[in-house]
DNA sequence: CCCTGCCTGCTG
DNA sequence: CAGCAGGCAGGG
């Protein structure tokens, strides 16, 4: 389900609730969602580690531990985080619980199941979750017109498949890709080479503006996002195109579009995104 | 580059 | 019923 800013919005609800607490155990309902070690492990090495902090990394998620460890998540389609009283009944498809000092519990439900944790422990360098392999954060001041010269310069691939592709810049999915390319009146199916420096450095300007955008307009309360079950924090209102083909383009009021780009469906404008 | 698998639910 | 869904890894 998330790209980035999901994914942030859902640390900046989180944070609060389970910092400085103490993990007592972790219950595995479906241990296919822990990779990397046996599920025992997972729960022996998080067994009593008091969680220190939140981060995240392009759309994964760590939680830091008290023994310099951490836990890394990644949520992929379906993926969901929610804290709950452990009195609340779980929500269909929780597959991982971990129940805290406080009497409530994180639980991780994923209708797909796709979403996988890791631990790494301390000192270990993370070389199986994905993390290591991610591109630039789209905030990240080394993020310029000229790294995107360099990374799709000489690329044969369309310049929605670079924005999707993870070890160039980090967190971008299907959604704000659209977004993006509307915002930079770039259609979807443009060869990366084939784009103009000023066409680059448009985008480099646009992917930290629409993510930290769409961030802003995620805000929701703990209340909130728990009242939803973590479902309503979306953007849907929001988002220019992706979800809107067959309607009029809120620019220019031509047809949005829907297009296939390397298996992907893609809403674009045919008016002020010519390929 | 394309294809498949991983899962379940929803839409037409 | 087929096709699609905001992700990613692995294979040819």
């Amino acid at each position: 389900m998330p790209e980035l800013p999901e994914v942030e919005t859902i640390r900046r609800v989180l944070e609060p609730q389970i910092i400085k607490q103490t993990i007592l155990r972790v219950e595995a309902r479906h241990p296919q969602v822990i990779a990397g070690i046996p599920p025992e492990t997972f729960c022996a090495g998080v067994r009593k580690r008091r969680i220190t902090g939140t981060g995240r990394r392009g759309k994964f998620l760590t939680l830091l531990l008290d023994n310099g460890g951490r836990i890394v998540l990644h949520l992929r389609m379906t993926g969901c985080l929610l804290v709950e009283p452990a009195g609340c009944e779980p929500e269909k498809y929780t597959h991982l619980i971990f129940h805290l000092e406080n009497g409530t519990e994180l639980r991780f439900s994923d209708m797909r199941r796709f979403g996988r944790f890791w631990l790494i422990r301390a000192g270990e360098e993370d070389t199986v979750s994905g993390i290591h392999k991610l591109g630039y954060e789209p905030f990240d001041a080394r993020l310029t017109p000229d790294y995107l010269q360099k990374m799709l310069g000489g690329r044969k691939k369309t310049v929605k498949q670079c924005l999707l592709d993870q070890s160039i810049i980090a967190g971008i999915g299907n959604i704000y890709s659209d977004e993006i390319l509307f915002r930079a009146h770039i259609h979807p199916a443009r060869k990366a080479c084939s784009l103009t420096d000023a066409e680059l450095a448009c985008l480099a300007a646009l992917i930290p503006q629409t993510l930290s955008y769409y961030i802003e307009k995620n805000a929701i309360s703990p209340e909130d996002y728990l009242a939803s079950k973590g479902q309503d924090y979306r953007n849907t209102p929001y988002l220019s195109v992706y979800g809107h083909s067959g309607e009029p383009c809120p620019a220019c009021g031509a047809v949005l579009k829907r297009v296939v780009i390397g298996g992907r469906s893609s809403v674009c404008c045919p008016q002020c995104q010519k390929e």
